[in-house]
DNA sequence: TTGTAGGCGTTATCAA
DNA sequence: TTGATAACGCCTACAA
């Protein structure tokens, strides 16, 4: 077994040392046409041998196809959420045959561009964003012929859209807050309406629409205790600084709420990072929930939150990629939105009165 | 622009139209050889037209090489550092023309067998792996003749080996416990030994080393203050659970250390966790200091700790592969160990006397 | 049941 | 300065 030779040895290196035809391997590889027992076992024979690995280059070219598909990720640190569904994609690919290759553009719509210009050299045979930050990279992919989908906060309304329904979720954790007791709950999150694009702006409208709708009908809606900001940008520091900023704002002015609902995990840890400051205990003095479920459970104390279904989004990401690439099993391009659940942790209690 | 012709467009539909052949397509393309400009103007324009896009695919075929470095990652959540390091790879290759192919193992060795035999299909021209999960898939890919660069946890000595100097690490730390007048300092990590492996048990007895060989000078060294346990394994729970329950245990005895020195971030989070259940003030009742600077900024109070060059690893990794790679510029297999370097934060004071 | 051969899209050699 | 052409390794009609 001499595994130095093993990126130099071909098809025909083992069709020779078989006796046979190149074409008589392919058939054995594939499994595929009718061989002969005693035929097949030589050319096992060979493989083994020669340690041969089949060359997906010559393939992908010969067939005009790559089995690839290619994954956008608009970051990876520090949000996880990123991550995870990153892992639901190759998952899924992993265990139909495809490989993934991941791209990481750090929020910036150039360096998107040039993933989906490496992808698109590389003839993937669908491309996944996660998610998208220019609508001209999705129309450019779109228009290589492939199967586009655009996960979580679509740019364009072409191709296959994965949504979650964020309203429900925050309604989940608001219902869960009031049934506490909690009236004055403050809200920290992105502003709406601050992504320039209308599709990815719904999420930010739906977690904050029902965090004011639960209040407004309970007539306790209060305007003081809305902390807009820079939610999503990059730099931890500004992250976890909103959050931060807004806690210790009301808490100098003496006008703290019961209860905050952070619109992530990133904004609740500068929540706690603040209260922790200043001594407040939670769930004891304030209660705080976040929205992802990425850090909670690494947080003091384990943060009740929203589950985004980062893996599953992924995962059905990559299902529907497959499905819709020419020759796949069901051409199913039907946009689908995902729903959240509440995990109940730590760091919600009734009010304290 | 006809962007539906894209990914259909070759070479021969450039030449065509350019009314050239396409060997002057290539040398335009490359800038390569004598081409008049007027002809150069031709190519362009028909390039531009038709929005032809070249296919890596057969020019990785045809050149035996295909620009790709595969990067084996041994996990991604829920420790952030190996994303680190995954961005560090990304970035450089990127910067020099090469695509990265990165497979998330997630701790298994036959996943990482798969993630080696799909980059040795694609012919990648180097691997990286980050961290190595088993010696043979290392060989494997040595086999290939590639360059192989393992990175901060080796598992065999061939190749290129990127290690950390954990002792200077931890030392650092410990000076800074010891000088703030803590003596009573516990541990919290991984057993040292506990690898099978020889090469990538040196983080641990690096980590705990140095924690040991501080207090020992002290004389003040207590086994009874040292929990080890499985701190890297992949559930969220374990690994926050090590750190949690070793605190709760000291405190539930009334022996409680006056700081706590975790061998990594994740373990700490679970010590804040279980002082802040117990309504202890860090830094005011106890002090702690983590390792790997993942999650510290993240956590109430915001957590010293030991910063562990993530993405410096991967760009020098990546750096190396290239170096390495036939052809390229230095081919300088020089294995190299990094520094790191304490960061003040929140969760460190003076022994409170 | 097995072999032959053309072509996938590029690159690079050799002529012209 | 440009063009024709033979590979790169594999797959797949089509023959045998």
């Amino acid at each position: 077994l001499d595994l130095s030779l093993t990126t130099k040895t071909n098809i025909k290196d083992v069709a020779e040392r078989a006796g046979v035809a190149t074409a008589t391997v392919a058939r054995v590889l594939h499994n595929n046409g009718y061989v002969a027992e005693t035929t097949r076992a030589k050319v096992m024979e060979a493989v083994n041998a020669t340690g041969y690995q089949i060359n997906a280059i010559a393939r992908s070219l010969k067939r005009s196809r790559s089995n690839v598909i290619g994954h956008l990720l608009q970051s990876t640190v520090p949000n996880p959420f990123f991550v995870k569904v990153a892992r639901g994609v190759e998952d899924y690919a992993q265990k139909h045959g495809y490989t993934t290759l991941t791209y990481n553009v750090q929020g910036d719509a150039e360096a998107e561009r040039k993933g989906v210009e490496t992808f698109l050299g590389w003839r993937v045979d669908a491309i996944i964003f996660t998610t998208p930050i220019s609508a001209e990279n999705v129309d450019r992919a779109m228009g290589a012929g492939i199967p586009v989908i655009q996960v979580e906060r679509p740019r364009s309304d072409k191709g296959i859209l994965l949504t979650v329904d964020n309203y429900a979720g925050a309604k989940d954790a608001m219902a869960h807050l009031i049934s506490l007791g909690h009236r004055r709950i403050a809200y920290v999150g992105q502003r709406p309406g601050s992504q320039e694009n209308r599709f990815a702006d719904y999420v930010e409208e739906e977690r904050f629409g029902a965090y004011r709708d639960a209040l407004k009908a309970l007539g306790t809606f209060d305007e003081s205790l809305v902390a807009f900001g820079a939610a999503y940008t990059l730099s931890d520091m500004d992250a976890h600084g909103l959050g931060y900023k807004a806690i210790n704002d009301w808490l100098d002015k003496g006008e703290r709420p019961t209860a905050v609902f952070a619109s992530s995990d990133l904004l609740a840890a500068g929540v706690l990072q603040a209260t922790n400051e200043h001594g407040l205990q939670v769930p004891h003095d304030i209660s705080v929930v976040g929205f992802d479920d990425t850090l909670a459970p690494f947080l003091a104390p384990e943060l009740t939150t929203v589950y985004m279904p980062a893996h599953e989004l992924g995962a059905a990401a990559a299902k529907l990629a497959l499905d819709n690439i020419a020759g796949g099993a069901g051409a199913t391009a039907v946009s689908e939105r995902f729903k959240t659940h509440l995990v109940l942790r730590a760091s919600t209690a009734s009010k304290n009165s």
